[in-house]
Order: structure tokens, then C-alpha cells, then sequence
DNA sequence: TAGGCCATCTGGTCCT
DNA sequence: AGGACCAGATGGCCTA
């Protein structure tokens, strides 16, 4: 079965309502319409229950009594059903089918904000995209971010302002957060060029200090970054919760976050990474000997990203070897 | 194969 | 009456 292509309103094919399908001979819809026979199959349950109170218990009577009074009903009491006419029931199917219509443009139009949302975020990547609910944390962690960018001088090279993004988002939005800004200083590839501009412009203004040649972060224990713990003992000595609003984290006094997701797993910054197998523009094959990628420390993250990593391997034996350590971050 | 994510349909509620 | 918004239900697709 396939599922039913994405379509606009408006650009193709008409949404069939579960009634068109109850209308007729309860045959699931054929052609173009059986894509989706799953919802009509879902919308005939609950289209029993809705027809079941009222529209389906008279639809056998409601034709050729059309307009005559039932004496029996007559003498029933509470308030009288309305009788249920062809008429009636087509102006239900095309209420229906309306509002499904308007429901799916809805839909679509908050689709399509989440996905201006989407690339304005600082890990944008057209190869790993961020669900729904990850887009809206990673911006709103952005938003906490930036702010505390601008308030309090927090750098955005700095592993506090990684923490911040990655705060409560899960292990690959993590490592895709990672990917782009994993970086010591020099390499170039922490913030996004615009961005950067856009907090050096709100900064200056604010007397803000934005740092941008932080000391960089210490060489992460390569594998494993838990952040949520880091978080935590900042939470602890009034780190960056401290800029939220009290009753944001400190409803009830317990200084702690009502909400940060799931458990923040250990930041894996291996297990986004792929080998790569192209060689990359910025580490072009020698003419003589090519290693292969791997040999090389060339990576490439799930998001675009292309990672250096510093250290032998032994592509025969890689768990025996120490970990390798981030030293660069491209972006192809 | 289980779980996450998604699109869609649907009925209820509120508002104009 | 009709539209907007919302949440529940459902089933397909994808991935670990």
C-alpha cells in the first residue's frame, strides 16, 4: 500500500471524505483514493458512532417518510430528533469534507512555519532533518542560548552554550548540535556566519560581550558528553538556569526544570558519524598514497558535516584504539 | 519487530 | 451556521 503523496491543496487530487465512502456500497475506494483506505477504514468507525446516535438508526426510515410525522415519535418524550433527510446528510458530507480540507491546509501551513523554523536553526542540515518536537526544543534552547549570549557574555564557542542547546533534545539532534559546534578555536564552523553577525549587531548596542575567541572547549572525552549531567551541576551553583524565569524552573521550589525532555543520554559524538567516502575539498588525496577516509579521521556527520579527527586508527582493530579527538568541523 | 514520527480524518469546543 | 483550533484515533513509513 502507498501512502498518499503529500499534496497541497488545491494541487491535484480531492481529499474523499469517509462518507463518500459510507455513501456508497462500503467498498474501500479504489484507485488513487485506496492510498489512503487506511483512513477511510479509521473514519467509518468513528462514522458509525457518529451517524449511530441519530443519522444511522433513521437512515433506513429517513426516505420515503421525508416530511410526514411519525405519530409514535410524536408521543416520545425529550427533545424531538431531527429526521434525517438525503439532503441533510449531503450537506453533513460536504460540512465535512470542507472542514477536512481546511484541517489539512491548517496542518500544512504549520508545517510550513516548522520548516522556516527549521532554517533559521544553527545546525540546519538538509540531510538529517529535525522532527517537529526537536525543532521547537532546539529553539527554544536557540532562543535561551542567544539570550544568554547577549546578557551574559556567554560565549557561543563556549560547551555552556552548547549545553544550552542541547538541553533536553535527543542523542542525534544532539550530536547534530555537536557536529556544528564541537570546535576549538580557529576552526570556523561554531555559529552561523549570520548569526554571529546578528549577536555582534544586538550586542553592541547592549554593551553586550559576546566573546567569539573563548578559550574553546576542552577536548571532550571522545565518545561520551553528558551534557544533562554538566547541566545539571550548573543548575546546582545557579549556572544557566539562573537567567530563566522563576516560575519556569522554580515552581515549587524545587529549582529544578518541570520539563527537560527525556533524560539527555551521554552526547555520543561517534555514533553520528559516518566514514567518508568521498574525499573532502578541504583535505584534498594526496597524488602518491591515499588512506582511506577512515585512516584519514575524515567523518561525515549524518547533518553535512565533515569532522576531522585527530589520532591513529586501525581500521582492523578501531575498539582497541584510544579515542580519537575532534579537531575540525567542516561544513560541505 | 518495536518504537518514533508523520499525515489524515474526525468530533468537540469556542468564537464570530 | 461556519470557521479555527484542538486532541484522539488510525495506519503507513522508517530505523535501530
Amino acid at each position: 500500500m502507498m501512502i498518499k503523496p503529500y499534496v497541497r491543496q488545491g494541487e491535484g487530487e480531492e481529499a474523499v471524505s469517509p462518507l463518500q465512502w459510507m455513501d456508497g456500497d462500503m467498498s474501500s475506494p479504489d484507485g488513487d483514493a485506496s492510498d489512503s483506505s487506511h483512513h477511510y477504514r479509521a473514519g467509518g468507525v468513528q462514522q458509525d458512532r457518529e451517524l449511530g446516535s441519530e443519522d444511522a438508526h433513521e437512515e433506513d426510515e429517513e426516505d420515503d417518510e421525508e416530511g410526514q410525522e411519525d405519530e409514535n415519535e410524536c408521543k416520545r418524550r425529550g427533545p424531538k430528533k431531527k429526521r434525517v433527510t438525503k439532503a441533510r446528510q449531503e450537506r453533513f458530507r460536504v460540512r465535512r469534507v470542507k472542514a477536512n480540507a481546511r484541517e489539512r491546509s491548517r496542518m500544512h501551513g504549520l508545517n510550513d512555519a516548522l520548516e522556516s523554523l527549521r532554517t533559521i536553526m544553527p545546525c540546519h542540515s538538509k540531510t538529517q532533518k529535525l522532527s517537529k518536537i526537536e525543532t521547537l526544543r532546539l529553539a527554544r534552547n536557540y532562543i535561551c542560548a542567544l539570550s544568554e549570549a547577549l546578557e551574559g557574555g556567554l560565549s557561543t564557542e563556549s560547551r555552556a552554550f552548547m549545553e544550552t542547546l542541547c538541553k533536553g533534545l535527543s542523542q542525534p539532534t544532539s550530536n547534530l548540535v555537536a557536529g556544528c559546534l564541537q570546535l576549538g578555536p580557529g576552526s570556523g564552523a561554531v555559529m552561523r556566519p549570520e548569526d554571529r553577525h546578528r549577536v555582534r549587531a544586538a550586542a553592541a548596542p547592549l554593551g553586550g560581550v559576546v566573546s567569539y575567541s573563548s578559550p574553546g572547549l576542552p577536548s571532550p572525552p571522545y565518545g561520551t558528553f553528558d551534557s544533562a549531567h554538566l547541566l545539571h551541576l550548573r543548575a546546582m551553583k545557579g549556572g544557566v538556569y539562573e537567567n530563566h524565569s522563576p516560575n519556569e524552573y522554580n515552581a515549587g521550589g524545587v529549582g529544578t526544570p518541570p520539563y527537560d525532555g527525556p533524560p539527555t543520554p551521554p552526547l555520543s559524538i561517534s555514533s553520528n558519524l559516518v566514514p567518508k567516502q568521498e574525499p573532502s575539498p578541504h583535505y584534498p588525496p594526496p597524488h602518491h598514497y591515499s588512506p582511506s577516509p577512515v585512516e584519514q579521521g575524515l567523518y561525515q556527520t549524518q547533518t553535512g558535516y565533515d569532522v576531522h579527527l585527530e589520532g591513529p586508527y586501525d581500521s582492523y582493530h578501531p575498539q582497541h584504539m584510544p579515542p580519537r579527538q575532534i579537531t575540525s568541523v567542516y561544513r560541505d
